[in-house]
DNA sequence: GCAGACGTTGCGCTTTGCGTACCGATACCC
DNA sequence: GGGTATCGGTACGCAAAGCGCAACGTCTGC
């Protein structure tokens, strides 16, 4: 279901010590190599690459080249809190479906949904924003533009044992 | 000024079309090798070798293994809204230094950051959020706790030329 | 026209990725 | 208990990739 290439995005996994390590190395620098990694935990390369490939393809880790889009010429992103009438999860797939969507949260509070949106400028934003409200269950939407971003980080601390 | 294995933080930045073209390939696969995203480009090897350390190097782009934060045993992320009393920008800084904290932006809106945080349990939220509250500057905080993460891309399309 | 700076290229040397075969542990069945 | 199928880790060899360096071309300023 999931395309490969989009984040990782998988509904849960139970991972040992070592694919927590491999993984926390790999946050840390994604291009670290597998011999490298490998010295550092003491086990094979191959060890770390099968448990690499096994994750990847699990969907629970995926490496990626990230920017921040505002220095790269996407004027215009936003946050978009998004109210639904039906089942969020349901509203949310055409919405991930838009190439312009970078991000999409089902959440609780004043919002179903936040949704995170990279476009080239306002004009292209404004299309978007109104692509969302012509969705099915998209009930009303509340827009917060970027100004500035601050701070990007995927190194969330030690993961926590299972 | 920021520490290099955080994400991408660039003020602004001048690519040419080689520039982009090297992006947008590792933000296909980040682990792409050189030689094959300067074949797929018709250069050399060295060339996409030089462009990566300078991106790298100004900030621009950064390869990292990003997963799903929920999938792997944090079971309490957020969005925090923050309306601020001085100027946001200055608030932010003292918020972005905290480790839970993975994403802040400033934004124009109902609030003035948004900030992401990633914590083990809901304990642990509360103790970020009233860690928040206690920043100077901080006026109020609005809580939008993840349900479920549905998308997370890096790719934002061809990336606009300048 | 010349000198300096800068980015690209080609080349060798070292290191890495990857396929494969081997080995030990665990579980299962008769 | 013995046999055996499965699974993950390891060792190894080869092709490929990363990396440092010297050489070359281009552009700029004097």
């Amino acid at each position: 279901m999931n395309d490969r290439r989009r984040g990782a995005i998988a509904g849960s996994a139970v991972l040992d010590d070592l694919d927590r390590a491999i993984v926390e190395a790999l946050q840390a620098d994604g291009r670290a190599s597998f011999r490298e990694i490998a010295r550092a935990l003491g086990v094979a390369e191959g060890t770390v690459r099968n448990r690499y490939d096994r994750l990847s393809e699990a969907g629970v880790l995926d490496v990626v080249g990230v920017t921040n889009p505002l220095a790269l010429g996407f004027d215009a992103m936003a946050m978009v809190g998004v109210t639904t009438s039906g089942r969020p999860q349901v509203v949310s797939e055409p919405i991930a479906e838009l190439t312009e969507v970078s991000y999409v949260v089902i959440v609780a509070g004043q919002f179903d949904l936040l949704v995170e949106v990279v476009c080239r400028d306002h004009a292209h934003l404004l299309e978007i924003i109104e692509q969302l409200r012509a969705i099915d269950g998209v009930v009303s939407t509340d827009t917060f533009v970027y100004l500035k971003l601050t701070k990007q980080s995927f190194e969330h601390g030690r993961l926590p044992g299972r």
